[in-house]
DNA sequence: AAATTATTGTCTCAATTTGTGACAATGACA
DNA sequence: TGTCATTGTCACAAATTGAGACAATAATTT
C-alpha cells in the first residue's frame, strides 16, 4: 500500500501555481567557523540544486517562499530576505528538469509547464544551524549542508544565485544583524567575529572588533563559557531584544 | 487613415508575453536641485502610475525592461538596476486596470489576462534629466516629471515601489556613482553635493564633502563656469572615465 | 574705481574614530 | 608551580571627520 502511494507521486499542478514563476532559496547556516548552505541532491541524477518551489495562485510571494523554506528546514520562524530576481531566457534547462522528474518516476510530456522558462525570485535565509534537523528529504530529494566555497557543481544558474546572495548578504551585513540570525542565542565574541569574517571574506582585528561591537551597546553579557580548554574562558553574549539597529563594522 | 489606425489599438497579447509577470520602472532624474521621477497619467482616468510593461516570452527580463524604458525615454544607454520584486496577491487591482483600458477604447472581457494577478519586478533608472525629451505619450498615456516628495496618488502599490526604490538608491549611492548617471557630463561640486543631499535626505557639510570627493581622485577638473552671478565662479568637473570605483560619503 | 555681495576653494585645529600593540588575567594541564 | 593559548582592556599613534576661518573672485552697485 505504502509503495503504491509512493509511486503515485503528484507533480505540482498548473492550476494551483503561477506559470513561469518560481523561487529559489539560499539558506545560510554557520557551523565550525564555516558559512554553509543547504543543497538538494536529486536522486539518481547527481544533480545539485538550491531548494526552490512555485508560487501558489492565491498566495503572497513571500508567504509561498516562507512556507516552502519552513517545510524544508522545519523552522517556523525564519529570517528571509528577497535579494534578486533572475529572468534570463537561458536559465531554463528543460533537459535537466526532465531528467530529474523522470528519474523520480514521473512521465512528463513535451511542453509540460515545468519544462518551460521560469523567472525565479531568489531569497536568502539566515538560520541557526543547530536548530535544523538534517533529517529532511521531502518527497524525492535529500538535502545537506555544504560549505560556501566548497560547493559541488549546481544546476542551471544556481552557482550565480549563491554568488549574488553572498554579495547581498555582505552588503546588508550591517543592517541585518546577521549574527543574531546565524548564531545560537548565546555566543562568544569570537563566534560573532567569525561570522563577520566569513561573510566579509576578510580577517578582522580582534580588539577593534570587540571595541566596536561593545560600543554599539546591543549585546548583553552573560556567564562565562568553560570549554575545558587551557585558557581564559570567554563571556557569553546575547543580542538585546530591541537591537534592530545598525551594526556596522 | 491615421485616425482609423489610432482607434484600432492592439493590446499586448498573451501569446507574446509571460502571464502574471510584469515590470515597473522608477526613472530618476535630477533637476533644479530636486529628485524627480517619470509618471504616466492615463487618459480620462486621473490615474497616475509608474511606467511598466510585460516580459516577452523569448526575451531576457533585463532586456524587456531595457527596451521598455528606452521606448519611454528615448535614451539608448541607460543605467538600470533591479531592486525588488513585488508579489503580494493584493497588488492586483483589476478594477483600475479595466477602467484604464476601457477609457482608452478597449473592450476587455472578464478574466482577461491583463486583469489577473501580476508579480512585478521593479527597476530604477538613473538618467540625465536634460537628455529626455518631454514629448512622450506612447500609445495612450502622457508622461511627466514629478518631484519625489510631491507625488500625486499612485495606482496600486506604486507609492510603495517608489519608496523602496529610494531606499535602495540610498543604499547603493556609494557603489553606483549616482552622480555620474544623474548629472550632465560636466557639473559643479555644488550640483554633485545636491544630488547626494537629495538622495540621502540630509544636508552635507560643504567643506567635508569637497575634501572627501576630491580625495577619491575620481573627478577631472575643467574650466570655470561663469553664470553671470556676482560671485566666484565654480569649476566644472567630470567623472574620470574609469571611475567605476566606490564613492562613499 | 572702489565697495558690496554671494559663493567658492583651501587651510587649520579640534574632536572622533580606527589601527596596533602591550599586558595582565585566566582555565586547564604538565 | 609553571606553561600555554586565549581573553578583556588599556594606551598611544594614525587616520578620518567636524567645524569654522579666510582669502579669492565674478558680477553689481556706489
Amino acid at each position: 500500500m505504502r509503495v503504491a502511494s509512493m509511486n503515485k507521486k503528484i507533480l505540482p499542478s498548473l492550476t494551483d501555481h503561477l506559470p513561469h514563476v518560481a523561487y529559489d532559496a539560499v539558506i545560510f547556516g554557520f557551523s565550525g567557523s564555516q558559512l554553509k548552505i543547504l543543497l538538494l541532491e536529486y536522486h539518481n541524477t547527481g544533480l545539485f540544486a538550491l531548494p526552490g518551489g512555485f508560487v501558489s495562485r492565491g498566495e503572497d510571494l513571500d508567504l509561498s517562499v516562507s512556507r516552502g523554506v519552513q517545510a524544508r528546514t522545519g523552522l517556523d520562524k525564519l529570517f528571509l530576505e528577497q535579494f534578486y530576481t533572475f529572468g534570463d531566457v537561458g536559465r531554463a534547462s528543460p533537459g535537466h528538469m526532465k531528467r530529474i522528474l523522470e528519474a523520480n518516476g514521473y512521465v512528463v510530456e513535451q511542453g509540460h509547464w515545468l519544462l518551460d522558462r521560469f523567472i525565479s525570485i531568489a531569497y536568502y535565509a539566515l538560520i541557526n544551524y543547530d536548530d535544523v534537523k538534517p533529517e529532511p528529504d521531502s518527497l524525492s530529494d535529500s538535502i545537506n549542508w555544504y560549505a560556501v566555497g566548497e560547493l559541488p557543481q549546481l544546476m542551471m544558474d544556481h552557482t550565480k544565485i549563491v554568488d549574488v546572495a553572498l554579495r547581498s548578504l555582505r552588503l546588508h551585513l550591517d543592517t541585518h544583524l546577521a549574527g543574531r540570525n546565524l548564531l545560537p542565542r548565546k555566543f562568544t565574541m569570537r563566534q560573532l567575529q567569525q561570522v563577520y569574517e566569513v561573510i566579509l571574506g576578510e580577517k578582522l582585528r580582534r580588539t577593534t572588533f570587540q571595541r566596536k561591537i561593545l560600543g554599539l551597546d546591543i549585546l548583553e553579557r552573560h556567564e562565562k563559557q568553560f570549554t575545558g580548554k587551557p585558557h581564559k574562558a570567554p563571556y557569553l553574549y546575547s543580542f538585546k531584544s530591541h537591537a534592530t539597529d545598525y551594526l556596522s563594522i
